[in-house]
DNA sequence: AGAACGTCCGACCGGTCGTGCTATTCTACA
DNA sequence: TGTAGAATAGCACGACCGGTCGGACGTTCT
């Protein structure tokens, strides 16, 4: 029972790596499989169906995420440096994790657009766990007096959004050199933007 | 020959098409050729290669893309005006082409990230040449007294980039009706802060 | 008219995909 | 230590993938 749990994990940590390289559609068993000394089919009983296997990375993803961007905010002094902190651990997390690759929640945004069924759903959900997170992180900042008393949360998250799409495209696709510095120039001017 | 060409103009067009709805990974041969009524060879003979495929197909979208977004530019008045009809027509210019689902660029920008190849590198080519078109427009209206002397051209492309994942984010993934709404604000609010 | 060529088809290749079975090995606990 | 049950392997399936081949059919050019 105990050593289910622990091949589980090591299924898991393979694909969420995985995923950041090949996205969720990449996730083939046989592989990933490979890549863990096991068999497709000893893999395969972990899970019942791919689907299962790619919403069980999507929430193992999220723990890492939450470990390595949402956590640490805690020990931030409450408002804008709390906003400020999350954004940029945000921009490097999956490094800050130890997972190669890019963020694989953009990834799977792109891949499963336009598709249908519980793995788009589970997705989703994710996002807008982090929207909300983020416009919490928003208010608070307007109530410590740090952004005008009118912001508009909702669309500064995404701008925020936005603004990690376009990190992502300029150093991942693009291999532009400054892309994570305009994208944090970007932030400071919307900072400024809303500042009281 | 003459018919040849015709016919190759009915593939592209079906692989534009299918390149919007399953990206530029789900150009596959088959199902392409039975939705134009062809065999799975006869259409690879008019390529030689999936990947000649999949460049030809970028290739078509664009010039779909120049006609659609680009060219109405010239009957515009230059400066500002100019950069937001660009802008504008950008958010939305798959279904003013009468192409089905999302922007292709987008999908294939994520797809191909950590990808290589001639494919990602044709990509890469086309970014970067709408990006200049950018840096031009935002010139222009920088020469024409509409933004600021010291707007920093590079880092606003990087920013409309942001703002135009975050629609397709928003609309496509998140279903968010106020989705393009938020992306023109955020437009509108970069425009005023470099305006002069 | 006839040679040459572009075009397209149908069959087929080796491989990989996800998914079922059954059999075997291992492990945890009585 | 014996044994129930979990964990994994082995094997096979049907479907699909990109790609190749020979040849039939039309079109174009000389």
């Amino acid at each position: 029972m105990r050593k289910g749990a622990a091949t589980r994990a090591t299924i898991l940590r393979a694909a969420v790596e995985t995923a950041c390289v090949a996205g969720i559609g990449g996730l083939n068993l046989q592989p990933l499989a490979d890549r863990i000394g096991m068999t497709k089919s000893g893999l395969y009983a972990h899970f019942g169906s791919k689907e299962a296997l790619q919403i069980a990375t999507l929430e193992q993803a999220a723990a890492l995420f939450q470990q390595a961007v949402v956590a640490p905010a805690k020990s931030e002094a409450a408002g804008l440096p709390r906003l400020a902190g999350v954004f940029d651990r945000w921009l490097q997390w999956p490094a800050n994790a130890g997972l190669p690759g890019s963020c694989p929640f953009f990834a799977a945004a792109v891949e499963l657009d336009d598709a249908a069924g519980p793995v788009r759903e589970r997705l989703v959900r994710l996002f807008r766990d982090f929207q909300q997170v983020f416009e919490q992180l928003i208010a608070s900042a307007v109530r410590h007096g740090h952004l005008r008393a009118g912001t508009d949360g909702a669309l500064l998250a995404h701008e925020f959004v936005g603004l990690r799409f376009a990190q992502h495209w300029a150093t991942r696709l693009m291999r532009e050199p400054q892309g994570s510095a305009r994208t944090r120039a970007a932030f400071a001017g919307l900072i400024a933007r809303d500042n009281r």
